[in-house]
DNA sequence: ACGAGATTGTACCAATCGGTAAAGTAATTA
DNA sequence: TAATTACTTTACCGATTGGTACAATCTCGT
């Protein structure tokens, strides 16, 4: 028998694809054990709480997850456009053009919402304020870019769901290219792709 | 005690509402029977495949809804601005101003998509379609009405999200009234509301 | 008023749910 | 090496799950 000693955050990413496809109710500790390789045992050892302290440690990795790859270069890049663009490519990747659902916007959609409704506020009023922020420095008028960011993060969530419906990346990823025409201002130097943060070539973030 | 026969179609709207807000899997039976007043014995003389024809129903339902209310005018009204704007007010009557979930859209994110995925397909399908029908009958070039019915079907859904995640209305409204700005042409005349079916000022849609 | 069919309440089923308890095994530290 | 901690296995719990069976009750056409 293959007996291993595992770690808590060995755990988070198999947690995140098993609470992304099976939703929080949906998500039974026996699909959760399959997903993990932990008996319930281990998983109670390493979230005390059941499955509502897994779903927080899921949230806290995704959130640490796009603080580092989108938000803060969005505020702080000095590239703002080149930010955007980013921005626009790790979502496509991240959300594997539609066919990953977003964890945080389906908690919000269910009526788990209550439950972590900080976390879910958190995620996406951070997203919104990044992105104004950025679309603020490409030189924009304040009040035309808060709702722009509005527009954009909801046209993100708007993909995953119409993307899924139809079973067709493609119209997740018409909507980031829609995306890219409205939100990156053209230079002719530039090809509007990310020029900053290369190193998100690898083949995707695992929480 | 109040004791009385019901019939089937009374049970669809309780129902819808049930589903919407539980989903399917969270929607028990016990749930459903305080939901519609029904004990097991009725739901399944009215449902004898159980929950999955009782969303079946409901999802009847809502398509007949969508397509006299929404659909058919955008595809037949001879005044396509018109029947735009109406849509527009209809979809944010109908979705309480993002208070409620799509059902659809809901269903599409869930693992229970690969169940009902020729209807949910042909909710969206229909939508997008008959938007683009009307948008070319504004005098707009087929593909970039395609382009935009796509993009403004996502962006109600994305609004959904965005406005529970928010737990803020405000957030749905905004992409209502941003939607009117590039889907309904100006017109000095008009006011740019719906004035085809102002029979539509009921307090919504129950299904 | 009566019979037929439609509707309902109740008891019941095996399976699964989230969660607990505790004894056992491995890794770490002293 | 001995003791301590970290992790795992297994058995078990009451509650709830979706679903079935069936007798009792109601509604309605005649």
């Amino acid at each position: 028998m293959a007996r291993m000693v595992a770690e808590r955050s060995d755990a988070i990413a198999p947690l995140a694809e098993v609470f992304r496809e099976h939703g929080y109710e949906g998500a039974s500790l026996a699909l959760i054990g399959k997903a993990t390789g932990l008996g319930k045992g281990s998983l109670y050892h390493f979230f005390p709480n059941g499955k509502e302290e897994m779903v927080r440690a899921v949230l806290g990795e995704i959130g640490q997850w796009f603080e580092d790859a989108v938000y803060s270069p969005l505020r702080n890049e000095s590239d703002a456009n080149g930010a955007i663009g980013a921005m626009l490519d790790a979502t496509d990747q991240y959300f594997r053009s539609g066919r990953r659902v977003c964890l945080v916007g389906a908690l919000a959609v269910a009526n788990t919402r209550d439950l972590f409704a900080q976390a879910i506020r958190g995620y996406f009023v951070s997203w919104v304020d990044a992105l104004q922020s950025a679309l603020i420095r490409q030189g924009r008028d304040a009040d035309q870019s808060r709702i722009l960011a509005e527009e954009a993060v909801l046209a993100i969530q708007g993909a995953i769901v119409l993307s899924r419906a139809l079973d067709d990346p493609a119209v997740f990823q018409r909507a980031i290219d829609q995306l890219r025409g409205r939100l990156v201002i053209e230079n002719d130097a530039s090809n509007n792709r990310g020029t900053i943060d290369d190193s998100s070539q690898n083949e995707g973030c695992l929480v």
